[in-house]
Parts: structure tokens; C-alpha cells; sequence
DNA sequence: TGAACTTGTAAATACTTTGTAAAAAGGGGC
DNA sequence: GCCCCTTTTTACAAAGTATTTACAAGTTCA
């Protein structure tokens, strides 16, 4: 069973925290204060990452979600585009997009460690093993 | 489907101590309040021993189930990825990850009674080969 | 049509992870 | 203490993976 499936728990709740804020019914993107201009492929892609804060999500989940590839392509596109994301997130670029060396990427929330006082309860099933 | 499960009965609550605190679902752990960064391998070797802290683990459950090794199999592998976790957690590598010498490591946690810190080793049958 | 922007790819570079070898240190029986 | 076996430590090499840069093709829009 193809377990790279984004569950309909997506997060459609506006992100927010201490630089970065995220409105997705807006598609509109705020990082201290100043509006982020992103491309479409750009918003997706920190749009998916973010509505799974905390979750690793697996390269071919990303590739799936915002490309609609299939597990057998290989291309280096995906980094490329993390990469035009962490520029334009500035100082914040490693803090906020974590590299899952061998599997993917992972957006962690500002001051993140928190995990065990965070309530946010989620089927851990999302992205499958 | 992933084929290597480990036994059912490891835990897959999230584990904290005064100093230790590791979250399965999330993979993160954090170490007086700091993120750990731990690659794939020190991090299932971590896993599994905290998973079944207290108990003594024999190498070769470690190596067959964070390396798939069967017993046959001749490695200081263990022992460098041993010494990698406890590098990492810094001063309290002794205190949690302890050396039954003969036979494997054992998790303690921070803190833990000693009392039964014997080296008449009997092997939990979880482990048997 | 032309300018500005978006996107994917190629290729070189840089970096990470991992296992092994080998020397040093430690344990325990006698 | 001595011997043998186990563990620790260091260093290194191979393989794999990610990052970065540059470019060319494709879009959009006036």
C-alpha cells in the first residue's frame, strides 16, 4: 500500500509563530512582518511543509504532493526548490526546514522543542513508515 | 510494508527524564532542552535501547535489529555507533548507556535505582536468539 | 514581440553517514 | 601479575546524498 498519501488533516488553520505566518485560504506569507513573495511551486511546497510542522515527510511524499510524481522519477528538483525556499526565509532558512538526510525534509516550528507541552495530537499515520 | 518490526512490546509512548527526552513518532530527541542531532542508525540504536530501558540487551539482538546482522556476522559496528550516541549525549553517557560486559548494553534511565545491578546476567527471553 | 519571471535539469562541489581496521585500554580468571 | 578476550577509541575510505550554481526552455503579460 502506497502510504505517501497527505491525510485530509491538513492544517487549513492559519500558521503562526514568532517570525513566520502563513494564511492558506490567502495563500498569503509573512515572515517578520514583511510579505514573502513566493512562486506557485514555492508557496506549495512551504504550504505542505508547514500544514505537517513537526512530521518528517519523506522526498517522494513531497515530489508526489507538489509535482504529482510518481515514486520512480528521479530528479534533483526538489532540492532545488528547498533551497529558493531557505533564501528567501533568510536567517531562519535552517531553523525552520530540517534535512532528513536519506529521507526528506521536515519544517520545524520556531522554537520548536517544546514537543511534550504542545497538545497537537496527530495520526502519526500520515506518511506511512 | 516495513518487514524488520520489532517486537510488539516496545513502547512507543514518548520517553522523558531529567535529561533525556525522546519522542517516537516525531523521531526528535532533545537533550537538556536541546535538540539531538542523531543520524539513522544512532538513532534506531538509541530507540531500541531506550524503548526497553533497564533491560540488558544482548549485541546480537542490537545488531540484528538495527543492522539486520545475523549472528553469524563479526562487527565492531555496534561498538563505534555505541561510542558515537555517547559522545553526543555528553557527560551523561555513562549514566545512561551502560556496558554489560560479555554480552551488550543496557539503558538506564537518569537516576535509576541500582539495586539490582548485578553481573549475574539473565538474558530477558525477549532477546533470545 | 520583448521583458520579467518561473521552472526543471545538469554538473560540480560539498557534506554526511557508515563500516572497518588497528592500536589502546579494560576485565576477569587463575 | 599474566594472559586472553572484550570493549573503546581513533582515523580513514567508500558510498551515497544534498547543496549550489548556472543555464535554457517555458510562461505571462503588456
Amino acid at each position: 500500500m502506497a502510504m505517501l498519501q497527505v491525510g485530509n488533516d491538513r492544517q487549513v488553520m492559519p500558521y503562526c509563530d514568532e517570525h513566520l505566518a502563513m494564511d492558506f485560504t490567502q495563500q498569503a506569507v509573512i515572515l517578520d512582518s514583511e510579505r514573502m513573495i513566493l512562486t506557485r511551486k514555492e508557496y506549495d511546497l512551504l504550504a505542505l511543509l508547514v500544514q505537517h510542522a513537526g512530521e518528517i515527510i519523506p522526498r517522494e511524499a513531497l515530489l508526489m504532493q507538489v509535482w504529482g510524481y510518481g515514486v520512480e522519477i528521479r530528479t534533483r528538483t526538489l532540492d532545488v526548490h528547498v533551497r529558493r525556499l531557505r533564501k528567501k526565509l533568510g536567517g531562519y532558512a535552517d531553523q525552520y526546514i530540517e534535512t532528513i538526510f536519506g529521507i526528506g525534509y521536515r519544517f520545524q516550528p520556531f522554537h520548536a522543542p517544546r514537543f511534550f507541552q504542545t497538545h497537537v495530537v496527530k495520526p502519526a499515520m500520515a506518511f506511512g513508515a
